[in-house]
DNA sequence: TGCTTTGTTCGGGTGTTATCGAACAACAGG
DNA sequence: CCTGTTGTTCGATAACACCCGAACAAAGCA
């Protein structure tokens, strides 16, 4: 397995980012990442099928929100925090402590 | 005309908000009334014609960005910054200082 | 009462996105 | 190898969103 390609913070299009976010389910994952730092796909799925998640972290993943790093069988996803906050500063921040 | 229905602010939803604003049009608009403070429909209008117009300011107006406040026959839109910050802090000025 | 201005509403066409099962690919361990 | 685990890819369907012209509504004014 390749590893994946990740945009530059540059091109981060902050359309992208925030259609990425606007939906309940990636903001459950970016969620989820703020807390345990990095986690793989299946410790995410909930009652969502796979195919499903990883539709979710390929929008996240091209939108610049998350990395995806793969160790082994894994695939390891964080957020990319400081790559977002130079680019778009204080968006993840106010995402993340909103209601 | 009667007057617009504006939601409250503890009924804001994170996901609507970000969908409103995950639009080029819509971002437009936003951006625009941050500098001119208010406007009306038409002044905002520039190759779009008058009917996708009132539909952003829809969908900006009940997710809560902006209310609309009727003088004659000219509807005047305008943020609504205290509230959006009250309800989710920071993060209309992490998007309009957003490249 | 007409006429003009300003927006809304309606209807249809178009494109995008979400969702999910099934098949496939990559790796690790026995 | 063979098998189980982990994700991706594919294909189809359904839901949603955007877009725009045309008709409508409300208000101001001659």
């Amino acid at each position: 397995m390749a590893a994946y390609d990740h945009p530059a913070p540059e091109t981060f299009e902050l359309t992208v980012v925030l259609r990425a976010l606007a939906d309940p389910a990636r903001l459950d994952i970016v969620r989820h990442l703020e807390r345990v730092g990095e986690a793989n796909c299946a410790t995410l799925i909930g009652t969502r099928p796979k195919s499903s998640m990883s539709h979710h972290f390929q929008v996240l993943r091209e939108s610049g929100i998350l990395r995806t790093r793969i160790e082994g069988v894994q695939h390891r996803n964080s957020l990319r925090r400081e790559e977002l906050d130079e680019r778009f500063p204080g968006l993840l921040a106010a995402i993340l402590s909103a209601p």
